[in-house]
DNA sequence: GTCTATAGTGCGATAGAC
DNA sequence: GTCTATCGCACTATAGAC
């Protein structure tokens, strides 16, 4: 048997497999998360990562599986997106504050994480494990992580600390969706700090039983 | 790009010229929402349609301008989903309720709508205009009937409602997205009666000023 | 390299409307 | 009869999975 060795891309020595792997991932992010997954070339991911085709084919079975792989790749210890654990020493309305800028920053324009968004959402009838995959990995702590947040501060059994968590996520998620994923900055415009603070205010006072809020500002 | 198609010649023939370009949308509607616009296969749509595909392409230009123009055909007009005009005579609590109840109808398990949006954000990135068009035909024109109902409650000037206004819709389309489109109803089980009503009391605690709430339920 | 599928077109035939 | 939308089908060219 004929030693197979095949030195295409000769750049250097032989790669590691986990840097074939590795780049093949990278190049099926570039590829997925630009062109979505029916749109996606696997030869273009081939070509873009330096491997051959069959070198593709060897690492994953499929399409389909390497798009799987890929997802759980993105989404693997993602979990603490703009949540982390020194806001529970903070204020309610800071920490809250700082979640929101956060979660906005790591949506803002263009960013890996919002054509992610795009991409899930969009394959998410074809590919509803995925889909599961995603809202398990990053949804689920995020939302948890908050709803602690809302707990330690709820003075009562008032306000359902679920709830709250999941209005103020979604507060911030719908934003970035209309504004940034449907491109409706201009038909819906709404200043980001505006939209922060006026988000914060209405959950401090939602919480608020019936005494007076905590001073902020 | 190109803009929306209209039929072409306009008197009779062996059947009305209209008839055809609904099957032909009926069918692209089926098709586009099922596979998204990548996946799409023309002859799919002439088959399913019941047209031959000159026909077809006799009607709509290419497969850009038959999608523009479904996207088109399918968010004209239904700018009143959820909303209509008798919820300003009621009490905010039960005007939220009830806007509450028929959004979530709406987008209720595998309608179309549901579909829709999957298929909007999925091409969000490649077409830009006709995911402006979705904002502006549907998103926008329920966002303004919200603020107008938050407006005509609100005691003062104390609460933005058009900040009110995107927590509420954001609240349930983001509570859409997680248990509908993304499939997390056993991952992050929240029953939706438990929801919506957790979230109205939120909502009218946010906007009731340092006097107590008008009494609901 | 192979095989399949797809977007889009050209053309002769057809079947009503007038 | 003429007009014309339509059909069916073959065809090109391309591209993608594997």
């Amino acid at each position: 048997m004929t030693p197979p060795d095949l030195p295409l891309s000769p750049s250097s020595s032989r790669r590691r497999a986990a840097d074939k792997a590795e780049s093949i991932l990278q190049g099926a992010m570039q590829e997925f998360l630009a062109y979505g997954y029916a749109a996606a070339s696997m030869d273009r991911i081939a070509s873009v990562a330096g491997v051959s085709k069959p070198t593709l084919y060897s690492y994953f079975q499929d399409k389909e599986g390497l798009f799987t792989a890929l997802i759980n790749y993105l989404t693997e210890g993602k979990a603490e997106i703009g949540v982390d654990p020194a806001l529970f020493q903070l204020p309610l309305p800071d920490g809250l504050k700082q979640i929101a800028t956060n979660v906005l920053d790591n949506f803002s324009r263009e960013k890996p994480l919002l054509t992610l968004m795009r991409v899930m959402i969009g394959e998410s009838g074809r590919f509803p494990a995925l889909a599961q995959t995603f809202v398990r990995n990053i949804e689920k702590p995020v939302l948890e992580k908050i709803t602690q947040l809302f707990a330690q501060h709820s003075d009562s059994h008032a306000t359902d600390p679920e709830i709250m968590a999941r209005m103020f996520m979604g507060s911030i998620i719908h934003y970035v969706i209309t504004q940034e994923v449907l491109h409706g900055r201009d038909l819906l415009p709404m200043e980001r700090s505006r939209y922060i603070d006026g988000l914060i205010k209405a959950m401090i006072q939602a919480v608020s039983q019936n005494s007076n809020v905590a001073p902020e500002e």
